[in-house]
DNA sequence: CGGAATCCCCAGTGATACTG
DNA sequence: CAGTATCACTGGGGATTCCG
């Protein structure tokens, strides 16, 4: 799975901006599996590799500085040993979860068609 | 901009694969555009590039084709001199509308918090 | 006008291995 | 456990050109 959005061609072009904008947050590779498997709650990075078989580590850290960076989802480490860390959406990132939700119904009646 | 799914990973991962399923017909670049634009009604090959200027010819009818492919959009070729050709989303197509319009949501909070 | 065919290119992935 | 480092590769996308 891939996903890529062009991130910038400077003028806003006239209307599916707002569009262009958000699909850029979900975009990247298992973005959008990340966000979901968040949903419920915070989780490690092991659960997260987990919850998606077929990431790897390089790909979801990749991501997951991303998400990070643009404030989707916050990154906290924890004082244990061995040290832990967990992630969990930011108030930015669940204001993306409808949207999923959105995409995965749509999915559901995709499937059921086909 | 630019979008890629992986389109198979055989054995369906237990949670997202609608996600991913969904994703992968609005992922390529400048399909959700194409089918936003389409969100009012029929339009023209023309029309469609003028709507998103930054799309070239190649990749507009790239996508277009994929999305007829996938049933998400139909294609009527008018018998006038010049030819002219006619897109519109299907019902399946406009399944799909609620998804962008709930990403197009987020875009703007997404843009108004920034 | 609408679009198919060619060529090229590199950003984004994946694989693998290594580290604190 | 939670990453980082390297490398190689693939195909999606842009530019350009040609066709009906």
């Amino acid at each position: 799975m891939a996903l890529k959005m062009r991130k910038n061609h400077s003028p806003n072009p006239p209307g599916p901006c707002m569009l262009t904008e958000c699909m850029a947050v979900i975009a990247g590779a298992w973005a959008p599996n990340v966000i979901w498997s968040l949903r419920a709650g915070a989780r490690r990075f092991s659960e997260l590799k987990a919850d998606i078989p077929p990431v790897t580590s390089k790909v979801l850290s990749t991501r997951l500085s991303e998400l990070e960076a643009r404030g989707v989802i916050s990154r906290h480490v924890m004082p244990t040993s061995p040290p832990s860390v967990e992630y969990q959406l930011t108030a930015l990132g669940r204001e993306l979860i409808p949207a999923l939700q959105a995409i995965v119904d749509v999915g559901h009646k995709l499937k059921s068609r086909a």
